[in-house]
DNA sequence: AATGAATGAGACTTCATTCAT
DNA sequence: CATGAATGAAGTCTCATTCAT
């Protein structure tokens, strides 16, 4: 967890029942308005409090933001973690993380929007931090293709980073231009975009 | 030009120079401070103007971002268009205007951020005309691609629109994961990726 | 007592041992930050309470300024006080409670500063109360002075209230210039003081 | 001057007379209600200004209370710089001195209440500052105390900064006491006092 | 065309105080 | 009696924008 952010509140359970409260409500407000034009109040009101009970639970605005982006990115680590944690094989991991990637980024695309629009809101210490999260969620891929280099041989395109890099920005598209693509992706968009990715790094894509 | 905007003075030339500098100065500032945070003041001050001046070249702190935004979707679609002019070999053209896009997504880094970061704080209307002359970038590339494919018989991915995309998107990587990446980018990493765009796409990689 | 301040508590045990840990807390967060900047959670937890349950002793922040106000100007009459049920004469009254004074104002310089201070921070009826114990402070040496002239004839300054409040002010120097004066004074400095005032007041300083 | 006070404004000619408005205005807000009590709408109201605009006259609401220490200082300082200016005589200084901080303790009553308040609401830095111009009031009393002694011998009160800050501090119990004393004083209160003062410092009282 | 000053609206944050447990 | 959480009201300061010169 990227910083503690301070509450005034003592019980642990209430403390994090209303975070989810706030964070849902910002992903809400910040998409629709955007960061520095939503306020206090509209967080508060659509989360149900009250916005001086808000900062009981947060110590400034910008820990809103800062609840929010370390959410995402906990999120998105959460799935790949859980997919490593299920396949043995780093193909089919790649393969399985890829697509549930791509998925999550056409579900959850306001809020990836929010991540690439907002990130640099906040104050160069918290930004840090998130970027060292998102650099976490970079990193298990990266592994992934050096085990799986360990078995198949060496990839076309040697710099793993630049390869993982590749693996995990490409599925962006999906969220980052749903306004040129079908909003959704669909099913057909999906397995292009991953059949693309896998091409361009010379691994093969599995017969089903 | 995405929409005009107006103005109280009567000399088109020196409307022309002052937004020249206006442009440059609110790339910088919005670039070190983020739209929302700065200022007109620091924008005028920037640009060698008055706060007050300023306001006779453009209508409003928005116009302000909406000329940078056009200005900096101009600058790239000019490039392209420079590059379908000189070539008439579709392929050339594809490789040719990768490599010229890789290129500015590295040297003006910053400014691709810019045009992540803050096209969403434009009023719907002007978001809608940024992202139509995106789009208008798109289309020169998926022009390319049936171009291609008229003479290279049908890629791989069926959708051209998707892989216009794709095509455009990638090279973004360069300026949205410059803090990851080594900040310039260096040669061989955008060689790389051209190699990555090219078979993920089933099309050739020239020999040089 | 200046006004009688409303509790919700029963026990008047409890109610005056924890309103003499509100008073002494009170008295150093106001010394350090003053009475508007303290905060009523400042207060309780000095006092070692919950910022409620101060409210069950004191129906506002003011109360606790009245109480402290109140609480200071009772010491300054009850040093008086037992000096006037000690001795018969009033020449060594006078002088007595001079140097009793003038002792008290060093060594609580702090708490002397706060009522000079904030006692304007209270409201009219209030001040009012508070002025008027300090009225009963300026009398009780009135009195001495006119006993005094009874059995040595009139002093040069024949406006007796004139010559209380003199008596009574003087001593204060040593709290509100203590940032010019030696901190804590000097027993040369309490003398100089004395002899200073008599000698003002044509009153003989007496030999030890 | 004890700090510059920034301003946004250029012309000095504005700024002097915005801020005599503004430092009138504060007096009387800062008297009736208190510094902390009193807003910043307050003041700029009672000095026919808008809030916002006073903003462009200095830069916090502390500064405004600077603005007024030091002006005040300023008033007291000059007094007696006039009077050292048109007579040669230590003992016609210290009488005529005397004299004038008297009246204009009585006059300005609300004013010198206001530096005893709320001096310790500034800042450390600044009411270091206006301590120290307050010093530098006692300094030259005590210049005129020692070139007092150069012609007519020691005092009795041998520590003479002692003697300056008696000497200076006793005439603010026209002020300080003014509830208790006629609000005036009039002119026996007056003669009475300096008479008090120097029969205390064993200096004579002019026949007149 | 340019400037300096003015303005009105609003946002964040803090706090004294209350209430339910 | 005590506590933890909630609340409503304000206040300072900032800024985009306008106006008079």
């Amino acid at each position: 967890m990227v910083r503690k952010v301070a509450t005034q509140v003592q019980s642990d359970k209430l403390v994090s029942n209303r975070r989810e409260q706030i964070i849902n409500a910002a992903i809400t407000v910040f998409h629709s308005r955007g960061y520095h034009v939503a306020t206090t109040s509209d967080i508060a009101q659509e989360a149900g409090l009250t916005q001086s009970n808000l900062y009981n639970y947060v110590k400034s605005k910008q820990d809103v933001l800062l609840l929010v982006c370390s959410h995402l990115v906990g999120l998105y680590n959460k799935i790949i973690d859980d997919i490593i944690a299920r396949y043995d094989d780093p193909h089919t991991c790649i393969v399985e993380g890829l697509e549930a990637i791509i998925k999550v980024m056409g579900t959850h695309r306001h809020e990836v929007q929010l991540l690439y629009h907002e990130t640099h809101s906040l104050e160069k210490r918290d930004r840090m931090a998130v970027l060292a999260a998102i650099s976490g969620f970079i990193e298990r891929f990266e592994s992934l293709l050096i085990r799986y280099e360990e078995s198949n041989g060496k990839l076309e395109l040697r710099n793993t980073r630049l390869a993982a890099n590749l693996l995990t920005f490409v599925p962006a598209i999906v969220a980052l231009r749903s306004w040129d693509l079908a909003p959704g992706g669909g099913r057909g968009v999906s397995q292009a975009i991953i059949r693309f990715i896998l091409a361009g790094l010379d691994i093969p894509y599995p017969k089903r």
